[in-house]
Parts: C-alpha cells; structure tokens; sequence
DNA sequence: AGGATGATTCTCT
DNA sequence: GAGAATCATCCTT
C-alpha cells in the first residue's frame, strides 16, 4: 500500500503540540512542511527536530520574554523565526501552552515539492538538510515570525501518521554549548536527509 | 556606547 | 577538521 499524496493529508492539529515538547518533536517527524509563494508550492517532510524548553539552558526562552523570541512565547502552532548568526534564519513550532517558551526546531527535511525554486535558492545540492538551508530553500525569514502554522495558507503543517519508537533515533543537540548532552534531538533513523551523519 | 555571543554554513586544507 | 563570514540581540560599562 502506498503512502498517500502529501496534499491529501490533514492539517496538523493543536493538540498534538500543546501538551508536551518533547513528544512534539517526535510527533512531528514524519509530519509535512508546506511553503506557498504565490502559484509554487513547496513541501518537504520533516526527518530532524530539536525540543527547547524554558527550563533548558540552551533554550531562547531560558531567560525569559524579549522582542526577539516574543513568538515562542506564543500559542502552539505558532512559528517562531530567527536570524543566527546574521545569516542563516531557522524555524521553529511553538508548542505547549500560550507563556511557556517552548518550541521544537526544524533541522532537516526530505524535499518532496518545488525542486526548482530551492535549487535556485540554494545553488547547491544541500537544499533542506539543514534548520539555516531548509528556510533559505523555502524562502522563510523574519516576516513568518509568528505565522500560525495550523491556518495560515504560506506556511503550514500537514499531519502524518505517527512514527513507530523504533523509526526514531534521539541524541544530543547540534550546535549549542549548553546542556548539549541532553537527548532532544530526533531524527527518523537511516534517513539520507539529515543535517549530519 | 561597546563588546561578546550565537539552535549555521561555506570554503578551504 | 579548522577558520571565516556577518549582524541582530543581549549584557555589561
């Protein structure tokens, strides 16, 4: 039996990412990332999360509310948008309940829609295994701050079925120097479209 | 007002 | 694997 065409999947639903950040991150495994720029429609299913959480030292959030992360402050199923580095922006889902300050970060996707557009973004065969490529390919930035990825028709969610536990691999986060160790990043194991090896 | 710091990526070697 | 690029944001004078 197949897997069904992506645009038939339903949108995401709020409740899967209002309870518990952790399991988010893995419920959105497998999930689709759709970008709509006019008539060109991009997808790419998420094969790599990250969960950040208040109490987390690495998190944005940990230091309370500013204008810069305002959004992850945000009701689930919001986008929380940043720029890293003053080059690469990186998205997140906002998730739990709306003053919490918890998010899980896109890493990579399997591009399944709107090849063109992003190889012509990115002027390289790297085009979504990444959380800085994958906006770059999908022309996500600043503006889709705090864009509501449950109704918003340019950017949003579509949910898959659940993984099976044993589709899913958790190690340390990339990238942070702090509470690196902790096991909150996911990945869908054996996927050739993660940000690393 | 000034300095340090990134949830990254690219270009080398 | 190391080093640079690059700048908004945050924290310390």
């Amino acid at each position: 039996m197949r897997s069904p065409h992506f645009l038939d999947l339903p949108r995401m639903d709020a409740r899967d990412l209002a309870e518990n950040t952790v399991a988010a991150a893995r419920r959105l495994l497998g999930c689709v990332l759709v970008r709509r720029e006019g008539d060109v429609l991009m997808a790419g299913r998420i094969v790599e999360t990250e969960a950040y959480r208040p109490d987390d030292p690495a998190s944005h959030s940990f230091r309370g509310p500013s204008a810069r992360n305002a959004s992850m402050f945000g009701a689930p199923g919001r986008a929380y948008v940043y720029l890293i580095y003053g080059l690469n922006h990186c998205l997140n889902v906002v998730t739990e309940a709306a003053g919490t300050g918890s998010a899980v970060l896109i890493r990579a996707l399997e591009p399944l829609s709107g090849h063109d557009l992003m190889q012509e973004r990115r002027k390289s065969p790297h085009l979504t295994n990444g959380p800085g490529r994958l906006c770059q390919a999908l022309g996500i930035d600043r503006t889709l701050d705090g864009e509501d990825l449950l109704g918003s028709d340019r950017l949003y969610l579509l949910a898959a079925p659940p993984l099976s536990d044993d589709a899913i691999l958790a190690t340390g986060r990339i990238g942070i120097t702090k509470a690196a160790d902790w096991p909150w990043r996911f990945v869908i194991a054996g996927n050739a479209h993660l940000s690393r090896k």
